[in-house]
This record gives structure tokens, sequence and C-alpha cells, in this order.
DNA sequence: TCGACAAATGGAACCATGTTCCGTATCGTA
DNA sequence: TACGATACGGAACATGGTTCCATTTGTCGA
């Protein structure tokens, strides 16, 4: 059975408000703000979203794609594959910085992020894999660092992005420098 | 007026129940599982340590001071001024990776644990400015990071230690050999 | 030794936030 | 229009930080 016209009503104007608290207050909104931002109670909130994770991934949802989709393309555009991953660990970051407080939220400790963690392994880590796989059969990387271990340690060098003199495109810049050995 | 005894007594009691606190659930334990272990009341736990960083400084301060201490004698001792700031990173990242939470706690944005960064800007920031000043002049590196950025990137690598497949020195070490050019 | 007073205590109470639950309102269909 | 399924809202509960003050307890001078 189709949902019901104001179930879906309901569910945009979530997502709507979700988005717009995101870029306000961080992805740790309170559950509370969005709601009243939406005009919806707690409960049509927790119906359509039931982790804080689930929101986080409907918001993002197109630009992780579209992240996911650009590694395959800069695989067989780039010079080569080292700068293929080069530039694509610039769009995540770029991605990343952009988004308060969602590189913390992606250090795995919280529960509560669970499907987003999902997401990011199933969607991207795949991508950072085959582009991390390739710079490695070309020789340009000598290290043993795996694909996750560096998408997290990107992802934890943009937590914190915001602070002053601290600038976390540099900081990523240096740490893929070193995957060169 | 001295102290009196059984505030000084309480202020060790709880200092104790802290670390133990914090070993068991990092740093972000519960004020009231701090309290319960040290037999006081959440009022006196309070009285002692009125923010959460003043445990946490109160807890830890030997450690950095040794680590600060540490890293004056590696300049002096290492063949090189870069060698000297690697290992004292070395040191660094054994510290934070060992305090469960502590290197996601350094993250700014929680006024609640200003004191804390007080503390590493004051006691730990003019050692790694002294280090990569030295390693800067002899020549070993070449990029635009300035110390408080190297430090806060080396915590960020270091918060979420403990994940499977994630090791936070692999990671700094990379970083570390990314800062020469 | 003892009384008085300041210091220290404990935990109830308050606030903020996440989460659940169910009586009520609304939609879509027969 | 009437009825059953669906969805809604927000009160209520859980958790954890923080404040406050009536009560207790050291300490010191007499």
């Amino acid at each position: 059975m189709a949902k019901r016209a104001d179930a879906r009503r309901n569910s945009d104007a979530v997502l709507e408000a979700a988005a717009a608290a995101f870029v306000a207050a961080g992805v740790e909104a309170p559950v509370r703000d969005i709601a009243a931002r939406a005009g919806v109670g707690v409960g049509t909130v927790y119906r359509h979203f039931p982790t804080r994770a689930d929101l986080v991934v409907a918001v993002y949802l197109h630009q992780i794609e579209a992240c996911a989709e650009a590694g395959e393309r800069l695989l067989t555009e780039g010079p080569t594959p080292f700068a293929a991953l080069a530039r694509w660990i610039d769009l995540f970051v770029d991605f990343l910085v952009t988004k308060h407080g969602l590189a913390a939220a992606l250090r795995g400790d919280d529960p509560q992020f669970e499907s987003l963690h999902s997401l990011f392994l199933e969607r991207l880590l795949p991508v950072c894999t085959r582009l991390l796989a390739a710079a490695r059969e070309s020789g340009e990387i000598r290290t043993e660092i795996g694909p996750f271990a560096l998408m997290f340690g990107v992802g934890n060098l943009c937590a914190g992005a915001g602070v002053p003199d601290y600038d976390a495109r540099t900081l990523v810049s240096t740490l893929v420098a070193g995957l060169r050995a």
C-alpha cells in the first residue's frame, strides 16, 4: 500500500527542517528543534526516521552518491592513480568540512550513527579501496595503510574544522603526501 | 587558611575515583558514577572540581608534564631536530591513545573542556613550537603547517583509537612523513 | 574541654535532551 | 457517509549535567 499523502508531506517537511537545522546547529541538532521547525511532533520525526543517522543519511544521500561516482570517474581521467586518489580525497574532504559536525559523528563509538556508518562503508569504502589499490599497483604508494584506516583518518582530520588556525585540507594534503614512501 | 582535613581527604578520594572511572568508562564518565565510586555526593565533586576538565587535568597533569619535559630533552639528544619532533609526537600519541576518549575531548567545541584545552595549549604547544621551528630551520621540513594545527591534527587522528582496522600510530607516522616536502 | 562559626557535605531538585507510547485525529476507500 | 487503517502529537519517562541550601563537621580560641 502507498504511503498516505499526509505522511509523505510530513516526511518531506521533516527532511527539509533537518537540513536547515543541520546547517544552523550541526548534525547533533536537538530532535525537538527539528520537529518544531517542521511543525510536527517529535513522534512524527521518529516515525519517519527512527534514528538520527537515518535523517543524516536522507539529507546527504545525494552528495554521498555523487562523491562515490566521482571516484569511478577520476580513476579513468586522472593522469595517474595516485593523482586520482588525491583528487577524490579532496572531494571527500570538501564534503565533510562543509557539514558541521558530520566528521565528528563518523567516529564510530556512538551506536546512534550506525546506519550512517554503514552507508559510508558500503558506498564510499569500495571506491577508496579501488583507488588505493590502483595507486599501490602503479608503485606510487608504499605504505601499509588500508582503505578503511585512510578514510577514517581523513574523516578524523576533518573533525573540528572551523577552529581558527586549523585547516583540515592542509593536514589531509600532508597525510596524503606521506603515503608516498 | 589551609584546607580542612576532610576536604583534602574527599578531594583525593574523588581524584582516585575519577582516575578509575576514566579507565573504565572514558573521560566522559558520568559525574554521578565518579561521586558514587568516591563515596561522596555530586555536590562534593563539583566543589573540588568545578568542571570535568579540572578533573581530567588533575588526573593527567603528571603525564602531561612529563611529555612536555621530554620534548626539551629530545631536542638536545636527537640526531636531528626532525627526529626529535617525530619522537616527541610518538610520545604524545602514546599518551593520547591510552586515554579512552581524551583525544575526542580535545576537539575544542565543548566549553566544558576549556581548562583542559588551556593546559595543552600552555604546556605542550610551546614545546611543539620549538621542535617544529628547529626542524624547519634545519631544512628538514617544508610545509606551512603551524604547531597548533599539527598538534590538533595529531590529536584528531588519535580520536577513535580502539576501532578495529584503525591504527592511529601508523596514520600519525604517515602524517609526519608528509611534513618533509 | 567545649562552644561557636566557617567550611564542607550530600542529595534533592532543576534543566536539557533522547526516546517511547498511546489516545486522538485524519486519510482513503467502500 | 461511515469505517478501519494509518499517522499524529506531545505527555511521560530515562539519562546525565548542574545548582542550591539545610545539615553536618572540622577547627580554633577561650
